[in-house]
DNA sequence: CTGTATCCTAAGCGATACTG
DNA sequence: CAGTATCGCTTAGGATACAG
């Protein structure tokens, strides 16, 4: 039986199968610039470049293309107002709405257990030096 | 004043800022791989080969890559047995546990909104065929 | 102001071979 | 079984220059 393909039809979603769809659906929100742009834009819209002053260190290039992937998945809306220079604001769609929770949730989470996972990290970078082992780098 | 260091000391724990630690923490748990890894581990201990089997698709390098990033984060508790062949289980630390929600929801909201998601994208990529704007990949 | 285009480097990841 | 090591490709992403 085919697995592959024709998921839908089949009702398997499953995230935990490569070729299926949700999984797609999980690489796209699953990373720090969609979290920090759905935390961003929780409270209404936001213009481009107050979003890029917001998310310290991303390069014009990430936001918009980041911008774009979330325009194009129906979570974001972008609105051009025809003035000159051009005026350009993003806001959530029903469906951004609907993840903010999840995301806010994750940056808060983040925050919250930054020392213990310090902490954690050192501890095993100190075991590390004894027992030789790879380490991630950061 | 320096905004860049010593974030902890001022109290400025905020994953907006680029060079915030609870930015590298949001880095390593907003990501495929660690999301699934983290529902997978939810209800008890699984091996590596199981884990391998569960999440269709990963590599051997990025598994060995992903977990090792989870236990020294102190997410992840690795457990070998000194049996002949090895056998090593993965856990979640109370650490780990306290995420499972968080990354739950992530990978559910992913396959319940497959289908709306998959129309939004049809629905970009036939506008973007007539009014020619680059279109993200997946 | 809000982008696009280009170049370039670094990281991610798959494939393969090998080890205790 | 559970990894490590290496190669080589592909992608993400920073820097810079330029445009409507």
């Amino acid at each position: 039986m085919d697995t592959m393909s024709h998921l839908r039809e089949f009702g398997a979603v499953d995230a935990y199968l490569k070729e299926c769809a949700s999984r797609t659906v999980l690489a796209a929100i699953a990373n720090k610039w969609t979290c920090l742009l759905v935390d961003a834009l929780q409270d209404g819209p936001v213009r481009f470049g107050e979003l890029r002053r917001r998310l310290d260190g991303i390069t014009q290039k990430s936001l918009t293309q980041t911008l774009r992937t979330m325009e194009r998945d129906g979570v974001v809306v972008r609105t051009v107002y025809p003035t000159i220079p051009p005026r350009v604001e993003y806001s959530l769609s029903e469906l951004g709405q609907s993840v903010v929770a999840l995301m806010a949730g994750i940056r808060r989470w983040s925050e919250d257990h930054v020392p213990e996972i310090m902490a954690a990290r050192d501890r095993y970078d100190l075991r590390a030096a004894e027992d030789p082992r790879p380490v991630p780098v950061d």
